[in-house]
DNA sequence: CTCAAACATAGATAATTATCTATACGCAAG
DNA sequence: CTTGCGTATAGATAATTATCTATGTTTGAG
């Protein structure tokens, strides 16, 4: 027998005869008979082509080979157990990556989750991603992240999704404006209106449009702007009215009002999803199971629509 | 598979495709074909229950566990070449030990070789054994020792046997002693004399009892003393005669003289004597290899018979 | 001198490994 | 959109391993 084919186990072997001094303990010790133990004895002392023991008064006992290769399998042993530590706390979820995609919306909200979960698993790095709809798409389809949160999911054939959290559209105004403080607005006053917008391809948008459309309504005078913030204080300053996600709005929000219009607000909900063909690592498994367990601590409950344990289910019947 | 199962070919393999880079590049490193590493790699992959690889646009790009189980592999595969190292010096006889058990009158002669050996060899540990016939026989029963060194070997049988000194057997006498300047000496005259012997079980004593036995002759007056160096100095001292080993006597030995008698000197060999059933440790080899080297440059020319090499062969025949 | 315990050897077998050839797949570059 | 190059899969096979049961051998203790 060769070296190369020395297996961890046969070391194992080797280990246990030396510590307990006998052929036969060591076979109970592994549940082994003690012709198998002898015989990889006889394997081990061939592949090192030297003896390991000389039987001396009815003892085993080690040669120098035999004690040097006793050291080097302690060694390598332990070394070796280490490294499956290291397996066991991935798998685990304890350490690890993953990455994470957000819509431009959903950064408002993720890190009230996001940051309880990386103070309870801070040997977690994850990466926070985030864009607009049509940016989110693309890393979906270049699988160039572990999880994605969108409130409208793509093709379902290929993505595992479970919806985690309400996410109302509402219109917003400045608090002097004079539709405020009515106790109730029609859709068309607010058409009538200067809206401001995200830019096409943006979620909100997107849902906005095809809401309206499904109304069989339209709007006449727009204005596009970039982010979630700018809008937000753009309203505030008076540039007009403006339909966002209620999770854009801090809790206080003063100088902005949530008009009562009559179909608001329009329902929708964030999702996470992760695509089926893609192994979901670890941590990104731990950062689930995290959020099915801590989400109601984390968010109000208002907004709670907590399906992501059956995410979890689907994905390890995926794994198994 | 399991991780028990790994082996070192397998860590062998997986850090040259790492190394590499390329899956194609470490199978010719390895003259493997590019199918056989591919499967290892899945098997190991198997094993560790983790993905270690991601291609990534055509580059083999590791995961964490890959890293990990790449260090781990460097360190284990570092680890045991150092074994294999230790094994090579032992196999080279650069280190090791052995014992070497030598009759009391070769302790005069011997040093002269052990010497320069572990000058020329400081990593082997000897042990030299000393005593007279009988015990030596006993210890060689015992196998207790890896060489040792008789005039008169035991049984054939079990051992290899190598002349390698001429043991020439004297008659000392004080200077100033009547028979010290004549120019030839009959036996009958010194077996007048009083005999200084050593005790019954001495090769000197058993070879000279012998020699005598065959000439129908023997002695009437002998004292018997226990070591060579007391006799010596007693016959300096005019306590009487002896017949001792030439090698006894340094270079000079003033106050004594070696008497011409006839039949003398009586002559008799060592031999470095091997059991055969026991392994002859490399240290050993080593030793008998630098004896039939350097045997030469250490002893005295008129004294060299220098059969050792005849020895190795055998040995070497039994070991193959 | 015999006996029992511990070790070694033999023979058998199912599982696994190591390795090949031939072929299919996937993707980057022309 | 084909063509290569690098990988992966399939199928085959000889060698090796892991393990057993049954049977010798050695050896210290009584």
């Amino acid at each position: 027998m060769n070296l190369r084919h020395l297996t961890f186990r046969l070391l194992e072997v080797y280990v246990t005869v030396v510590r307990t001094g006998s052929v036969t303990a060591a076979a109970q010790q592994l549940h082994l008979t003690q012709p198998t133990v002898s015989q990889q004895l006889k394997r081990l002392a061939e592949a090192v082509a030297e003896p390991l023991f000389v039987s001396r008064g009815g003892r085993l006992e080690l040669t120098d080979s035999g004690r040097e290769l006793y050291r080097t399998a302690l060694d390598v042993t332990g070394r070796f157990e280490d490294f499956q530590d290291y397996l066991a706390e991935l798998k685990g979820g304890q350490k690890g990556r993953f990455s994470i995609a957000l819509v431009n919306t959903a950064q408002y909200v993720l890190p009230k989750l996001l940051g309880p979960y990386s103070q309870a698993f801070p040997e977690v790095e994850m990466t926070v991603e985030i864009g607009n709809r049509q940016q989110l798409l693309e890393r979906f389809e270049r699988q160039l992240d572990d999880i994605y949160v969108f409130s409208h999911p793509p093709s379902l054939e290929q993505a595992h999704v479970a919806r985690f959290l309400r996410n109302p559209l509402v219109v917003i105004a400045p608090e002097q404006h004079p539709l405020a403080h009515k106790q109730e607005v029609e859709l068309d006053d607010i058409l009538q209106e200067r809206l401001l917008l995200r830019e096409p391809g943006s979620a909100t948008r997107m849902l906005f449009e095809s809401w309206l459309q499904g109304q069989g309504a339209q709007w006449f005078n727009g204005m596009q702007m970039a982010s979630n913030g700018a809008i937000r204080v753009g309203v505030a300053a008076g540039m007009g009215l403006a339909v966002v996600s209620r999770h854009v709005l801090p809790e206080v929000h003063p100088g902005i009002v949530i008009l009562p219009v009559k179909g608001f607000p329009i329902e929708s909900h964030w999702h996470f999803i992760v695509r089926r063909d893609r192994r979901l690592p670890y941590a990104a498994r731990s950062f689930l199971e995290y959020a099915a367990g801590e989400l109601d601590q984390c968010l109000p409950a208002e907004y709670l629509c907590n399906e992501v344990s059956t995410l979890l289910n689907q994905t390890t019947e995926a794994m198994a």
